[in-house]
DNA sequence: GCCTTCCCTG
DNA sequence: CAGGGAAGGC
C-alpha cells in the first residue's frame, strides 16, 4: 500500500527534521559523555595524570635519556603534587592516611627548619623528595638518570622505597663531589626556599628543639648531605638503609651531574606555582583555603600537631637524657645522629601507622558513629589537647616496663637479645631499630635501643592518636548527610560559615559539610576546580568518601563557594522540583498517602531563609517565591501558600493532591498575575452546559482575574490549587464520555480546582494526550485490520473483548474499577472504522487526513454524568 | 493569540 | 506515560 508508505514517509520527513536534531543531540551527548570521561580521567589522574601514566607505562619501553615531554609532565605532576601537599601526596599511597601525610609533611618541615636543608647524598639518584612526590615518577626519574637503562620493566610504578637505590653514575667525576661549602649552602638555601614555598602551613613554627643541629650542619659538609637524604626520606622512607659511603659520595656526584636539571625543575616548580596566581591558589593552597574557617581549622590542627610533635620530641629528649646518664660512653653527636636516624625511621613508622591507623580510625569512627559530629570533633580536639599528658603517662609506664624487662635480661647477661625480644614484642619499631643497628652497628647501647623503642612506641601512639583525631576532624568536614545532595544547601551553609570564621566554631560547623555538586563546581571553576579536585570523580560519585580524599575536596569546593557564594539560577542545571511538597506546617498536607515532608536540612540555620535563593531552592517556606521566571505552561505544583486553603472542604480535596500545583499559584501570584490578562476563559463557547455553576462559574466569569483570586483570601475557600492524580484519573474516566471537553466543561467538572490558565491548559493537555493515545490506537488497529485483510469496516467491531478496547481500557481505566460506558465502545468502533475507511481510501496521504476523523469523533461526545461533577466523584464512581 | 496535534524526551 | 516544544490552524 503506497499510501501507508507515503504516510509513513511524510511522518518520517517530519521526523527526519527532528531526527537530525536527535542525532545532533546524541552526538552532543556522546561528546558530553566523552568530555565528562575526559574530565573524569583527567581529574582522576590529576596527580598521576595521563602524562604520568604514560610515564609509568612507557618508561620501560622508551629509552630516551631525558625525555623532554616526560620530564615536563613529570615536573607538572610534581608541581601538582607538591602544590597539593598534604592531600595529593596521599594519592600514590592509597593506604596512607591523612595523618601520616600530615605528619610527614610537618615533620619534613620541622626537620627542615630543624636541621636546615641538608646537603645531598641521595639515597636514590634523584633524591627522596622526588620519591615522596610520586611513585610512578620515580621510573621516569630513573629514565632521566644516566643509568636509567635498567628500568624495572615489570613494575614501572614500583614504589621507590621498595626498590634498591639506583647505582650512581660512574661517569660522574669525583671532583664534583667536593663541593665548596658555599655552593652547598647556596643549593641548600635554594631548595629550602622552594620547599618553604611549597609548604602551605604558615603556622608550622620551626621547632626550637635541637638548635645545635643547625650549627652542626654547617660544620659537617657531608653529613648534611646525609641529613638531607634523611629529610627526604621522611617523606618517603626507604626500607633499606642507604650505605653511608655511597650516599655521600656518589649521591653528591650524581646530584652535581644533574644538579642543573634539578635546579631547573625546582625553578620551574616555583615558576609554575606562581604564574597563574588565581588558579595557583586553588592549585597550591588546597590546604590553606580561602575560607577562614577552614584555615582556622587547619591551623589549629597543625598547631596541635606541632604541639604533639614538640611533646614527642621533648619526650624523646627526656628519654635520651635518661639514657645518656646511664650510657655515658655515647657521644653527643652520635646520639644526635641516632636520634635523627630515629626521626628518619619515624617516617617508616608513620607509613606503617598510617596503614594501621585505618583500622584505628574505623574503630574510632564506629565508636563515635552515633555521636553528633560537632561533639565528636570537639571531644577529639579536647582529646588531642589532652593527648600529650596521656602520652607522657603511657611513656612512663612503658619505660618502667621496659626497664624492668631490661633489668631482668640484664641479670641474665643477655641484654641485647632481651632488647630484641622486647622489640619484637613491641612489634612496631623492629625495622627501625634494625636499621638503627645496621647504621650504627652494634655500637648502640641496649638502653639506647630501648629508648628508641620507647620513643618509637610513643611515636606510634602519637601517630595513631593524631591520625584518629585528624581523620575524624576531616571526616567531620567531609561528612555529607546522604539526603543533602543539592547545591542549595551549601550556599546557606557557606553564608553561615562565612560569618563564623572562628576556629572555635569549627566543630559545630563540621556537621554541615559543604559539598557542592561537582557540576556546579566544575562548571563554575572549570579547570581550576578540576585540577583542584584531583579525585573529584571519586568524590562526587560517592558521597561518602575516604576522609583523606575528602580533605582534598572540601577546600576546593569551598573555595568555589567562597568565590561565588550564591550560585545563579543558571547553575541549577536540573529543573527545580515542580512538585514541591508542602511543609509540615501545612495542615492540609497531612496526607497519609504521602511521605512526610522532609525536614529542612538546616533547620537552625538562620541564614537559610534569609537568602532568597535558599528559600527558592529549598523547602517551600511559606513565602515561597520563584526568583527566576518559570514557564507559564508548566504543570502545576503545590507549593502555594497554605493560608489560602482553610476550609474543611478544601482540606478534603487537598488530600488528593499529591504534587500538582500551578506554578502561577506558587509563583506567588503577587508579582505574577497582573501580566496575564489577555486570556479570557469565557471565549470558549460552552459545549456542554454544566449543571453546577457555583464557584467555578464565578471563577470562569472572573476569567483572568482568577489569578488575582488566587491570592485573594476569599477565593481559596473551597478550591484546590492543583491538579491531583485523582483529577487525572477522573479526567481519564471522563474521556470515556467526552473526548473533546471544552474548557468550560472542564471547569464545571473540576469545580474543586481553582482554575487558572495553567490548570486549564493542563487539563486540556491531558485530554489532548488522551486523544492522542486514543487515535494512535485507532490508527494502529485500523492498519492492523487492513494488513490482516479486512476489507469492509463492517468486520470491524469493538467489543469488550477486543484488543482495542483492552488497550484503551488499560490506558484510561487501568485499575478497571470503572465500568466503561457502552457509548464509548460505539464511539471507538466508529473511530476505528473511520480510520479504516480513511486509510483504505488512501486519505492518509494527506498530512491532515485525521482531522476529518476528528471532526466526526468530536461530535460523538456524550454527556458526562453528573456524578463527575462531584469532587468525590471518584469515590462514588468506584464504589459503584 | 489560543488551541490542537505531532513529535520527542525522560 | 506525562509533559514540553514546535508548528499549524482558526
Amino acid at each position: 500500500m503506497p499510501d501507508h508508505d507515503s504516510s509513513a514517509l511524510s511522518r518520517q520527513t517530519k521526523r527526519r527534521r527532528v531526527d537530525i536534531g536527535v542525532k545532533r543531540t546524541a552526538g552532543s551527548v556522546v561528546y558530553a559523555q566523552r568530555t565528562r570521561e575526559t574530565l573524569l580521567f583527567n581529574t582522576m589522574n590529576q596527580s598521576h595524570g595521563p602524562e604520568q601514566d604514560r610515564d609509568c607505562s612507557l618508561v620501560p619501553h622508551s629509552h630516551g635519556g631525558s625525555n623532554g615531554d616526560g620530564e615536563k609532565s613529570n615536573v607538572l605532576r610534581k608541581l601538582l603534587k607538591r602544590a597539593n601537599s598534604y592531600e595529593d601526596v596521599m594519592m600514590p599511597f592509597p593506604g596512607t592516611t591523612i595523618i601520616s601525610q600530615l605528619l610527614k609533611t610537618n615533620m619534613g618541615k620541622n626537620g627542615d627548619s630543624e636541621g636546615g636543608f641538608q646537603g645531598s647524598g641521595g639515597l636514590s639518584s634523584a633524591g627522596s623528595d622526588f620519591q615522596a612526590e610520586d611513585v610512578c615518577s620515580n621510573s621516569s626519574r630513573d629514565r632521566d638518570s644516566p643509568l636509567a637503562l635498567s628500568p624495572a620493566p615489570s613494575s614501572p610504578c614500583l614504589p621507590p622505597f621498595g626498590r634498591p637505590p639506583p647505582p650512581h653514575p660512574s661517569l660522574t667525576p669525583l671532583d664534583l663531589e667536593r663541593l665548596t661549602d658555599e655552593h652547598l649552602r647556596a643549593k641548600r638555601a635554594r631548595v629550602e626556599n622552594i620547599i618553604r614555598g611549597m609548604s602551605h602551613s604558615p603556622c608550622v613554627a620551626p621547632p626550637a628543639l635541637h638548635p645545635r643541629e643547625r650549627d652542626r650542619d654547617r660544620e659537617k659538609g657531608i653529613k648534611t648531605g646525609r641529613r638531607e637524604d634523611r629529610e627526604r626520606e621522611r617523606d618517603c622512607p626507604p626500607l633499606q638503609p642507604p650505605s653511608p659511603g655511597s650516599l655521600s659520595r656518589g649521591g653528591e656526584g650524581y646530584r652535581e651531574s644533574r644538579g642543573e636539571t634539578r635546579g631547573e625543575v625546582y625553578r620551574e616548580n616555583k615558576r609554575k606555582q606562581r604564574l597563574p596566581q588565581q588558579q595557583q591558589q586553588s592549585f597550591t593552597q588546597l590546604v590553606c583555603v580561602r575560607q577562614e574557617k577552614r584555615q582556622e581549622e587547619r591551623r589549629q590542627l597543625k598547631l596541635q600537631l606541632e604541639d604533639m610533635q614538640k611533646q614527642l620530641r621533648q619526650l624523646q629528649e627526656k628519654f635520651y637524657q635518661i639514657y645518656e646518664t646511664e650510657t655515658e660512653e655515647e657521644e653527643e653527636e652520635e646520639e644526635e645522629e641516632e636520634e635523627r636516624a630515629g626521626g628518619g625511621e619515624e617516617d617508616g613508622n608513620l607509613s606503617e601507622n598510617s596503614h594501621r591507623s585505618d583500622g584505628l580510625e574505623n574503630t574510632h569512627r564506629d565508636r563515635r558513629g552515633d555521636r553528633n559530629h560537632a561533639d565528636g570533633i570537639y571531644d577529639d580536639l579536647s582529646e588531642l589537647v589532652d593527648d600529650p599528658g596521656l602520652f607522657l603517662d603511657r611513656a612512663r609506664a612503658l619505660f618502667r616496663e621496659q626497664a624492668l624487662v631490661a633489668g631482668e635480661k640484664d641479670e641474665e647477661g643477655e641484654k641485647e637479645e632481651g632488647e630484641r625480644d622486647e622489640g619484637e614484642r613491641e612489634g612496631g619499631g623492629r625495622l627501625k631499630r634494625d636499621w638503627g643497628r645496621g647504621e650504627k652497628g652494634a655500637g648502640g647501647g641496649p638502653m639506647r635501643a630501648e629508648g628508641r623503642q620507647l620513643a618509637e612506641t610513643l611515636k606510634q601512639e602519637l601517630n595513631s592518636a593524631m591520625s584518629q583525631v585528624v581523620d575524624t576532624v576531616v571526616k567531620g568536614f567531609n561528612h555529607k548527610p546522604p539526603s543533602h545532595h543539592h547545591l542549595q544547601h551549601h550556599p546557606s551553609h557557606h553564608g553561615g560559615s562565612q560569618n563564623t570564621p572562628s576556629a572555635t566554631k569549627a566543630p559545630s560547623q563540621a556537621s554541615f559539610p559543604p559539598f557542592p555538586p561537582s557540576l556546579s563546581t566544575d562548571s563554575r571553576f572549570g579547570g581550576v576546580s578540576m585540577n583542584m579536585n584531583g579525585d573529584s570523580p571519586n568524590f562526587h560519585s560517592a558521597n561518602q568518601r575516604l576522609p583523606c580524599f575528602g580533605d582534598v575536596i572540601i577546600p576546593s569546593t569551598l573555595d568555589s563557594f567562597g568565590g561565588l557564594s550564591v550560585p545563579t539560577a543558571g547553575d541549577q542545571t536540573e529543573a527545580l522540583p515542580l512538585v514541591v511538597r508542602k511543609t509540615s506546617a501545612d495542615p492540609h498536607q497531612q496526607n497519609p498517602s504521602l511521605p512526610p515532608p522532609p525536614p529542612p536540612p538546616h533547620p537552625h540555620h538562620p541564614s537559610l531563609h534569609s537568602s532568597p535563593l535558599s528559600a527558592s531552592l529549598g523547602f517551600s517556606p511559606p513565602s515561597f517565591r520563584h526568583p527566576f521566571p518559570l514557564p507559564l505552561m508548566g504543570y502545576p505544583f503545590q507549593s502555594f501558600s497554605k493560608d489560602q486553603r482553610s476550609s474543611p472542604e478544601s482540606m478534603d480535596l487537598s488530600r488528593e493532591t499529591v504534587g500538582l500545583r500551578t506554578k502561577m499559584g506558587s509563583g506567588g501570584g503577587v508579582h505574577f498575575v497582573s501580566h496575564h490578562h489577555h486570556h479570557h476563559r469565557q471565549s470558549s463557547p460552552p459545549q456542554h452546559g454544566g449543571g453546577s455553576e457555583g464557584l467555578s462559574l464565578i471563577k470562569s466569569e472572573c476569567g483572568d482575574l482568577q489569578d488575582m483570586a488566587d491570592i485573594s483570601p476569599y477565593s481559596g475557600s473551597t478550591i484546590q490549587e492543583g491538579l491531583s492524580p485523582n483529577h487525572l484519573k477522573k479526567a481519564k474516566l471522563m474521556f470515556f464520555y467526552s473526548r473533546y471537553p471544552s474548557s468550560n466543561m472542564l471547569k464545571t467538572f473540576f469545580s474543586d480546582v481553582k482554575f487558572n490558565r495553567c490548570i486549564t491548559s493542563q487539563l486540556i493537555k491531558w485530554f489532548s494526550n488522551f486523544r492522542e493515545f486514543y487515535y494512535i490506537q485507532m490508527e494502529k488497529f485500523a492498519r492492523q485490520a487492513i494488513n490482516e485483510g479486512v476489507t469492509t469496516n463492517e468486520d470491524l467491531s469493538v467489543g469488550r473483548e477486543s484488543e482495542l478496547y483492552r488497550a484503551l481500557n488499560m490506558h484510561y481505566n487501568k485499575a478497571n474499577d470503572f465500568e466503561v460506558p457502552e457509548r464509548f465502545l460505539e464511539v471507538s468502533q466508529l473511530t476505528l472504522r473511520e480510520f479504516f475507511n480513511a486509510i483504505v481510501a488512501g486519505k492518509d496521504v494527506d498530512p491532515s487526513w485525521k482531522k476529518a476523523i476528528y471532526k466526526v469523533i468530536c461530535k460523538l461526545d456524550s454527556e458526562v454524568p453528573e456524578v463527575f461533577k462531584s469532587p468525590n466523584c471518584l469515590q462514588e464512581l468506584l464504589n459503584e
